[in-house]
DNA sequence: GAAATTAACTTGTATATACAAGTTAATTTC
DNA sequence: GAAATTAACTTGTATATACAAGTTAATTTC
């Protein structure tokens, strides 16, 4: 977009010392540079410092000990996918793939649709797609997507193919997850489910929905999720 | 304890806003006093006060709006053991109860404990007892936890019985939960668990291992849980 | 009376600074 | 050379202040 697009500084910092830590700079045990050495590279003050850390430390990135440091975390292992982080996998050898089972169509919400729904979204209407995911070409997690369809042109025709939806909002919306809540159950798959995931129906599953707030509050994310944690258990810090 | 105990003020703050929620004087869409408010009432400055109200954003119990307040959340109505709040169960009629299966005993840690221990905790061995919750009166979590025994004398003697063990390690040892991680998977009951649930084998439930890190860093909490979600879904906000 | 504009609120981002309390390294004492 | 003490680091809590940006109420204009 033409308009000068402002990062605040505490952002930047979470996302600088996020990637280093993801790229492997900043190992398990790790200390990162002390809240003063990083007010010296940033040429700012602790509180801004201590913000970025801060939301480091929430999302599972570092641990802080009072007179001694931050401390990288050990990496996940895990699915992530309780978080506002977008799914994550732990690092390794494995991989993670994603394949569009319904491309975006605009719709109306369904009847008894699983969260409240004000007005605005009523109105508004949504964007539907679904989603399998596979780790290592195993497939682990199914997910139906609803989106407020409010502020999204040419969404529909984007491909989502091995990217993330937090990215692209972000990226070509100025759209950002800012929070969420999610009910979680153990159930058994039922059949189309199960021939997703290629279980049997008598396996147990983790059944999630999610309501996701973002920046723009017309716009919320819903998600319906299967996932099978027999081989892939669901991993989250708090 | 003799020694005269300091309240950080913004921890105060946390409190006094907590209980208020709790207890219903603040409701679901109604607005906190706004953040000068705050100050006046407290005597204090915004960073102290925002420092709060971000604690109780983070916990789930307010949502923040640019250019108009801090409004009250939804209050849950799912059963809460995601997060550092201990166990929770919505408002409601709804009544949670515990009773425990095996008293705090001190032993030695288990062969191939699930977590991976630290030279200091596999020394000090651990203090294991267990505790079965109940929803009105319906058995619906099974929870097996072991602490690591440091500065915890007099810890068997005590009654956990319908009481929180977050708030007896505070009140009584001064020791806070901070953060934590947890894995989570979708099993099959085994028949021990499928017992103490009153639930059948082929049923599916919740399995969680959870580490929890304390102010006093030699001091670990884990527990290991089974939960029936059939009629209560665990519930989370991030 | 409706629409536009302005004022007064709110939270968000940020600078500057000070002291408390925990950790570790350096120094001193024996 | 070990133990005790001190110094220098770290994060934690807090005060004070300013401006940006969002929301809502009050005022003005037509």
């Amino acid at each position: 977009m033409s308009k000068k697009e402002v990062v605040h500084l505490y952002k930047k910092v979470i996302e600088d010392l996020k990637s280093l830590i993801e790229k492997g700079e900043y190992k398990k045990g790790d200390l990162l540079p002390s809240e003063n050495d990083l007010c010296r590279s940033y040429d700012t003050t602790r509180v801004t410092i201590r913000q970025a850390l801060s939301a480091l430390a929430n999302m599972g990135y570092i641990t802080r000990k009072h007179g001694k440091g931050s401390i990288v975390s050990e990496p996940k292992t895990g699915l992530g996918i309780l978080s506002l982080s977008g799914v994550t996998v732990g690092v390794g050898d494995q991989k993670l793939t994603t394949s569009i089972l319904q491309k975006p169509t605009k719709q109306n919400w369904p009847d008894d649709f699983f969260y409240q729904l004000d007005e605005i979204e009523s109105d508004a209407g949504c964007i539907f797609f679904s989603r399998l995911r596979y780790i290592d070409n195993v497939p682990v997690l199914y997910e139906e997507t609803h989106i407020t369809n409010v502020d999204l042109p040419h969404f529909s025709s984007r491909s989502l193919e091995n990217r993330s939806l937090f990215k692209i909002l972000k990226d070509n919306y100025k759209i950002e997850v800012k929070e969420g809540e999610q009910k979680i159950w153990a159930i058994h798959a039922d059949k189309n489910i199960s021939a997703l995931l290629n279980i049997k129906t008598t396996h147990p599953i983790v059944h999630m929905k999610r309501r996701l707030q973002t920046n723009n509050k017309k716009l919320r994310i819903y998600s319906s999720l299967y996932c099978n944690t027999e081989e892939n258990f669901l991993q989250d810090s708090f």
